[in-house]
DNA sequence: TCGATTTGACCCGC
DNA sequence: GCGGGTCAAATCGA
């Protein structure tokens, strides 16, 4: 049977169901940190939904929608000059689009001549010599815009001032699914400059992000002692063979976690919101049913080096990683991350 | 051979 | 008209 529409139909209502629950949270957070990340997540909710519903009409009537996913917000040309043009009645100036920079400091020890992978496979398709600045900007698009619709786009400039800095720009937010893709765009770099330096970029500990996601992977630890035995197999909906893993032991890696749920990779990125509250989520993949966010934080016991973990996300229907309040277990090193 | 990058040309907004 | 953003043919490289 064509998965087509009953797909599409699943992942609009688990996009859906997903935005609502990031809605609640963000009623109830106090944190300012909480606030942007939780809007930002039903933002990127929404903006897949309507990609969908895009991708869905356009498969079911075999028009091409002149509208753009919202994300985009691509202006329309009320004036399309030939009607074989089909998906380009786009304008090539794209407006309105939400926009937001970050800058990027690339050390020269670690050998990039570019930027660091951000976790999603880009493709380059333009440079410029922009007036004034002393070095090009290149241009890079969703390697699955055409595959996913996806009109995710970024700006990439290096500093006149410093060259080991680059402003990065990115304009509009993905819609595509990268999950599956998460192997292929991780493990096969694009550039020369990654294809060169590829072992490096393999290797978890050649930047400092990544030391950290490192340590973080060897040091986070799972206790369950205090859980119910029962409660804990009914809450860690895990796949077969994890879950029997789970009854045998109750403690385990996150590093397992990783290789039993995602193919081995490591967290993605950690972002440290407040000393009592962090982020971090599993690799290279927009959140969907295969990626949970853990907030982790301190817990409410004395230990200083104790941290509590629980997702901030409903139960997947696919993966159903889901995690109930339990306890991390962090190596006294590694807790000065957490501040 | 195929996919990614390069680069000159084109288009559009200001 | 100028500068920035995008396209697409040519080129590169695995």
């Amino acid at each position: 049977m064509d998965c087509g529409f009953n797909c599409e139909y699943n992942s609009l209502i688990n996009e859906l169901t997903q935005g609502l629950e990031h809605a609640k949270q963000l009623r109830a957070s106090k944190k300012i940190q909480e606030l942007d990340f939780h809007m930002q997540m039903i933002l990127s909710s929404f903006e897949k939904s309507l990609s969908i519903l895009n991708w869905t009409s356009a498969s079911v009537t075999q028009t091409p929608l002149l509208v753009a996913p919202l994300e985009s917000s691509i202006s329309v040309d009320e004036n399309p000059k030939s009607d074989d043009q089909d998906f380009r009645y786009v304008s090539k100036k794209r407006k309105q689009m939400p926009t937001w920079s970050e800058q990027v400091r690339v050390s020269a020890e670690n050998g990039y001549e570019g930027p660091t992978d951000d976790g999603y496979s880009w493709r380059k398709y333009g440079q410029k010599d922009i007036f004034g600045a002393k070095y090009p900007r290149s241009y890079y698009r969703c390697t699955y815009r055409l595959m996913q619709n996806c009109w995710a786009t970024k700006q990439v400039q290096r500093s006149d001032d410093d060259p080991a800095l680059f402003e990065i720009t990115y304009k509009g937010s993905h819609t595509c699914n990268q999950t599956h893709n998460c192997a292929a765009a991780a493990t096969q770099p694009k550039s020369p400059e990654k294809r060169k330096h590829k072992k490096q970029a393999n290797n978890p500990r050649t930047t400092p992000s990544n030391q950290m996601l490192a340590n973080l992977q060897a040091n986070l630890r799972v206790n369950t002692n205090d859980l119910d035995t029962k409660e804990a197999t009914r809450s860690f909906p895990f796949s077969p063979t994890f879950s029997g893993f789970v009854e045998e032991n109750l403690h385990f890696q996150m590093s397992q976690v990783d290789d039993n749920l995602v193919g081995g990779y490591s967290p993605s990125f950690v972002s440290p919101t407040t000393p009592e509250s962090s982020y971090f989520s599993l690799p290279n993949c927009q959140m969907n049913d295969s990626q949970r966010i853990y907030n982790v934080h301190h817990s409410e016991s004395d230990l200083p080096d104790l941290f509590s973990a629980n997702t901030s996300s409903t139960s997947s229907p696919i993966i159903g990683l889901e995690f109930p309040p339990e306890h991390v277990e962090l190596d006294p090193n590694f807790s000065d991350f957490f501040g």
